[in-house]
Formats: C-alpha cells, sequence, structure tokens
DNA sequence: AGAGGTGGTG
DNA sequence: CATGCACCACCTCT
C-alpha cells in the first residue's frame, strides 16, 4: 500500500501556543477527515492528566500540548471537533471522547472508530479488542513502538516536563496510520455489506462514551448495610461447616488467642473434594451447586448456604464500592460494544449486567439510585428473544399467539400438553408452563433431548418425545433453526436480519473433535441471529433515545443498558413524559426489523433502579 | 500470569 | 463423539 507519510520519518508539528494552534486548525478546516488521539497519564478522563491531543490530516499530524494551551477557551478547535460534516477517525473513540470532554470541553461527532470496524469485520473470531499496533502492523507495515507509550504515563515534573523526539513521532504515527487503516476496512465493509452495521456502531459510540461518561449513582450506606447483614449470616454458616467436619481431620489447631482455626479452606474446590470423596466417602464429580444439592450429608447443605453468600459478598461487596469514581462520586462502567460475539454489549468496572435481581434479602439493584431531583426510567423489552424468534422463523401459530397478546409459555404448553388455554392458565398449571419455557428458551440456545430432559426432571426418552411435539406445533420454528445451522457451517458465518456478521473457526475434517465442534458452531448459529437481532434492536434504539433526549429538550441522558433493558436519568418533572417517549423509541427501534409480530415494552418510574 | 471452577446476569 | 447461548468477577492453584 502507498503511504501518505514516511513511518520512519513523519510529519509533525508539536504546537505550543495559540498562535501555532490557529495556523493548525485552519490547515485542518480543509480535510474531510482527521484522526484524532489523545495522550495521558492514565484510563481515568476525570482523574488522570490529559497531555497532548493530536489532529491530523492523512500527511501531518499536529500535537497539541494541552499543558501549554488551554483547550476550553479555543472555540475554533471545538468548532472542528464538534462540526458533523468532519469524520472524525478514532481508535476506540469513546476512551478519547471521555477526556476531550471533559478535560477540554469538545463533544466530538461523526466518528469513524477503526477498532470497532475490526470488530464488526471479525466477529467471533477474536476477542473484540484490536490493539493499534496489531492492525498497524497488518493494514499497512507499520511498527509502531508500544513502549513509548508508558512514558506518557510516568511524566515526572509533569507540568514542565516537554517530551522526547521518540514520543512527538509515536504520537504523530497514532493519527497518520488511522487513514490508511480506514481506507482498507472501508473497501471489507463494503465487500462483506456490513457499511450499515459499521455505522450503526459508530452512531453508538458517542452514545455509549455519554452513557459511561454520566455513569449512575449508588447508595454506598445502603450497600454497606446489606454487605454487613449478609457477613454475618456468612460467617453463621461457615462456623457450622467448620465444626461439623473438624472431626474428620487429625489437627484441632488453636490460634495464639486461643481461637479454632479452620481445618480447611472452604474456598478451595481441590480440599472440598479432598473432604466429600476421601474423607466423607459421598463420590460427588464436582463441587457445583447443582451436585451439592443432591447430596444428602448435612455438610452439603451448609457449603451451598455458605456459598449463597459468600458469592455475593466477594462479587459485590467492597470491591464494587472501590470503583465510585473520586471526582464525581459516581459509577461509571465500561461498556464494549463487541464485547460479545453476537453483536451483544460486555460491561466491566463494575458489571452492571450481573447485579443481582432484586430481592428482599439481596436489595442490591435498589442501591442505584439518580442524582438529586432525578428519577430512573427503566424500560425493558418484553419476550423479545420469543418475538425475534416467531418473526424470524415466521411460524404462523407463534405469530398469532403473541398478535392476540397471548403468554406463549402458557400458549405452547396447552398446545404441547393438550390443555384448554385461559387467561389464568399460568395459574392453573404452573409446572406445565415451567416445562414449555424450559423448551421455548432452550432452544433459542439449541439444547438438544438430554439436557431438556434434565432440566424439567424426565427421561431422556421423554425429553425427545416433547422436542418432537414441540416442532411438530411449530414445524417453522425447526426449519428455520436447522437452516441457521446448516448455513453457517457453509459460509462460516451466520448473520441477523440487520446485516451484522459472526464468524466461525471451522475444523478440519482431520480433527478428532471435529462433530463436536460442527454441534458447538450449529448452536451459536440458532442462537446468534436471536440474541444478535435483540442486541441491534437495543443500539438503534440507544441511539434514538440520545437523539430524541436533545430534540425534546429533555434534561438527562442514558446509564446503563442490560440486554433488553435502557435506563435513563430524567428531571423528575420530566420523567413521566419521558417514559412513554423511551417506550416509543424502543419500538421503534426493534420494529425495524420485526415486522410479523407486535414489539411491547415496560417501564417503571423510580428514585431507585427496579423492574 | 493464566487456567479452571463456580456462580451472578440476560 | 458430544450434546443450551452470551458474558464478567472472584477464588484457588500451578
Amino acid at each position: 500500500m502507498e503511504l501518505k507519510f514516511d513511518p520512519k520519518d513523519p510529519k509533525y508539528e508539536y504546537i505550543q501556543d495559540l498562535k501555532a494552534l490557529d495556523k493548525a486548525l485552519e490547515e485542518l478546516e480543509k480535510c474531510r477527515a482527521i484522526g484524532v488521539d489523545v495522550e495521558a497519564t492514565g484510563l481515568d478522563a476525570f482523574n488522570d492528566i490529559l497531555l497532548t491531543v493530536q489532529i491530523g490530516s492523512p500527511e501531518k499530524s499536529y500535537i497539541i500540548d494541552v499543558r501549554d494551551i488551554d483547550l476550553k477557551s479555543c472555540p475554533r478547535y471545538k468548532e472542528l471537533l464538534e462540526n458533523p460534516k468532519v469524520i472524525k477517525i478514532l481508535q476506540n473513540g469513546k476512551f478519547d471522547y471521555k477526556y476531550l470532554k471533559y478535560q477540554t470541553g469538545a463533544d466530538i461527532t461523526n466518528i469513524y472508530d477503526t477498532m470497532l470496524a475490526e470488530g464488526v469485520l471479525t466477529a467471533g473470531l477474536g476477542s473484540g479488542y484490536f490493539s493499534l499496533e496489531d492492525m498497524a502492523m497488518r493494514y499497512c507495515d507499520v511498527q509502531l513502538n508500544k513502549s513509548v507509550r508508558k512514558q506518557f504515563e510516568n511524566v515526572a515534573n509533569i507540568k514542565t516536563k516537554r517530551f522526547n523526539k521518540e514520543q512527538l513521532v509515536y504520537a504523530a504515527l497514532d493519527t497518520l496510520v488511522l487513514f490508511p487503516i480506514l481506507d482498507e476496512q472501508l473497501l471489507k465493509l463494503k465487500k462483506e455489506n456490513l457499511v450499515n452495521i459499521a455505522k450503526l456502531e459508530f452512531a453508538a459510540t458517542k452514545v455509549v462514551a455519554e452513557m459511561e461518561y454520566r455513569g449512575i449513582r449508588i447508595d454506598v450506606e445502603k450497600w454497606r448495610g446489606i454487605i454487613e447483614d449478609l457477613k454475618k449470616k456468612r460467617d453463621v454458616h461457615a462456623t457450622n461447616f467448620y465444626d461439623t467436619i473438624r472431626d474428620f481431620y487429625q489437627s484441632n489447631r488453636i490460634d495464639l488467642f486461643g481461637a479454632k482455626v479452620p481445618p480447611i479452606n472452604i474456598n478451595s474446590q481441590v480440599q472440598i473434594m479432598d473432604l466429600f470423596n476421601n474423607r466423607l466417602h459421598l463420590g460427588i464429580p464436582s463441587t457445583g451447586d447443582a451436585i451439592l444439592a443432591m447430596v444428602q450429608h448435612p455438610v452439603a447443605a451448609m457449603l451451598r448456604d455458605y456459598r449463597k453468600y459468600e458469592k455475593l459478598i466477594s462479587a459485590f461487596g467492597e470491591s464494587l464500592l472501590e470503583k465510585v469514581n473520586k471526582k464525581t462520586g459516581r459509577l461509571h462502567p465500561e461498556f464494549n460494544q463487541m464485547g460479545a460475539a453476537t453483536g451483544r454489549f460486555s460491561c466491566e468496572n463494575p458489571n452492571l449486567q450481573q447485579i443481582p435481581r432484586i430481592s428482599e434479602e439481596v436489595p442490591f439493584r435498589q442501591c442505584f439510585i439518580p442524582a438529586p431531583g432525578f428519577k430512573l426510567v427503566t424500560a425493558d423489552y418484553s419476550s423479545m428473544e420469543m418475538r425475534i424468534l416467531a418473526d424470524l422463523s415466521g411460524d404462523e401459530k407463534f405469530i398469532k399467539a403473541l398478535k392476540d397478546g397471548l403468554d406463549v409459555h402458557s400458549y405452547t404448553a396447552s398446545l404441547m400438553f393438550g390443555l384448554e388455554f385461559s387467561k389464568d392458565f399460568k395459574n392453573k398449571y404452573p409446572d406445565k408452563r415451567q416445562a414449555a419455557k424450559t423448551i421455548n428458551f432452550g432452544l433459542v440456545y439449541g439444547m438438544g433431548p438430554r439436557s431438556l430432559a434434565a432440566q424439567i426432571g424426565v427421561t431422556p426418552e421423554e425429553g425427545k418425545e416433547y422436542m418432537d411435539r414441540y416442532f411438530q406445533l411449530y414445524p417453522s420454528i425447526r426449519s428455520f433453526l436447522n437452516k441457521m445451522a446448516k448455513d453457517a457451517v457453509r459460509n462460516g458465518w451466520s448473520q441477523t436480519p440487520a446485516g451484522r456478521k459472526r464468524w466461525y473457526k471451522l475444523p478440519d475434517p482431520d480433527d478428532p473433535d471435529y462433530k463436536k465442534k460442527i454441534g458447538s458452531i450449529e448452536r451459536q448459529a440458532k442462537n446468534h441471529p436471536i440474541q444478535g437481532t435483540n442486541a441491534d434492536a437495543t443500539k438503534y434504539a440507544l441511539v434514538f433515545l440520545h437523539d430524541r433526549v436533545k430534540k425534546e429538550g429533555v434534561e438527562g441522558g442514558l446509564t446503563h443498558t442490560v440486554h433488553d433493558e435502557i435506563v435513563m436519568e430524567i428531571r423528575n418533572d420530566q420523567a413521566e413524559d419521558w417514559s412513554k417517549i423511551q417506550c416509543e423509541e424502543m419500538c421503534r427501534a426493534a420494529e425495524l426489523f420485526l415486522k410479523k409480530v407486535p414489539v411491547a415494552a415496560d417501564v417503571f418510574i423510580g428514585d431507585v433502579w427496579e423492574h
């Protein structure tokens, strides 16, 4: 590839005064697209220090030292970055977005994100994270020197120390390589018909950046109260456990203060296996909860009780509170747009998508609260995956049930077990409904008769019978799922109606695990269009909602999303009206793909996160 | 440092 | 032959 810069000696300008900045901006304003990158002392846009902002044309990079120049008092800079007509090319743009918003006062628009583009082009094959170093090497044979980035992190005398040539070259290349990478990616995106999905991801990345920036408030005292309560309960179960097993161990050690020392580490899977198999002779294959539930010995129950509390304390305890940002006093979880191969978001630091559902004992979700004067508006799609399955398979019975507003699990059960359908089916035949629900969901995951039988507690033969009966009821569902599986194995990829692709590493025919691997791909491919369409709809909804907030002049914004649920923080007096708009926009997004079945979303307005 | 086990969510 | 999808956090053990 012909590069417009020399990787050994790139053209750049180190900008340290307003006059030079003005001249640079004049050049940059002529560009249709500019490359943007920042260097900072760390990853936290609120607490770490922004050092440089690099803005580049395809040929030249301008490195603005923000210790010398206050970009907040430079409207021309802000106008450039906020100009919707200029494409801003970034690598993992939401990282830079937050720095630029907080420390330079600019909200970038019209982002092309090289990392997201790569994610869209290789979904299912990689981790979802692609470093600029890898891409620069792969696409344009340019070696970026990673170790130089470290130098930015430990700048002693941060106020005064100037950058060396090596650092400046590195900073310059970071914007220059973006252009050839974009050129190559664009060819591939067009070839794979992924332009629309890439556009969706690019539109979403600004929205996600704003969502991360806003974050969410947490009631720390209430959270601590729950944890303390859980710790007390956990300790009771731990003591019971230790007292019961102590006789099976030789040493009854006493510590310096006369307290009994636990004979084993209760958290050690290895030591628990030793206890159950070598000392209690119970012969368990693993220590998972499903196994322990079947073990008659009282120690098993004690361990299960202990684990229930220990899990909550370790995963959601003090460690989550440590993530409260010092500057904002709020949690700012990170949402990875390509976190799942299906197109779903993943979430980390902390993962708000795995906070336990609300219960008497563990009301964790009630600790998530809006700012004073605001409400949390929580809306989730109703039976979204069932609706998608109905729509994509085109199954007439299933579609009619949804059109008639029936509970699909009850309806399925009534057909499968020859029972009369009624409004109170759920109460009359809860077991039958649960069995049908297991099948409905299991199929979306490509489940087989054996695990179905295990789940609903019948023999494998009966499990097979249930599945046969189910598919006789809904013949189009069987043919749809089979087609998805077959196409994926033939093509090496599967696709959602929105055009999102997921690739598969097809095994070598000589692979000893060939059938196992093909089976796995088939199950993933059956699930992909369903889970993926849900993700596509939610992403469109996020973009719609963000635009609508601006259009309506509503004060507030997005706080987080959990796959089929979107939570927003909206000013008290506007929350009621907004809740209707939020449902409307979510439905409008889903209706882009679902034409045969109605879409519905339920909404809640509250002073806590609940639904 | 990374793998494996366990368990929380949709 | 094996046989339910998609994640992340925490723990122990190597």
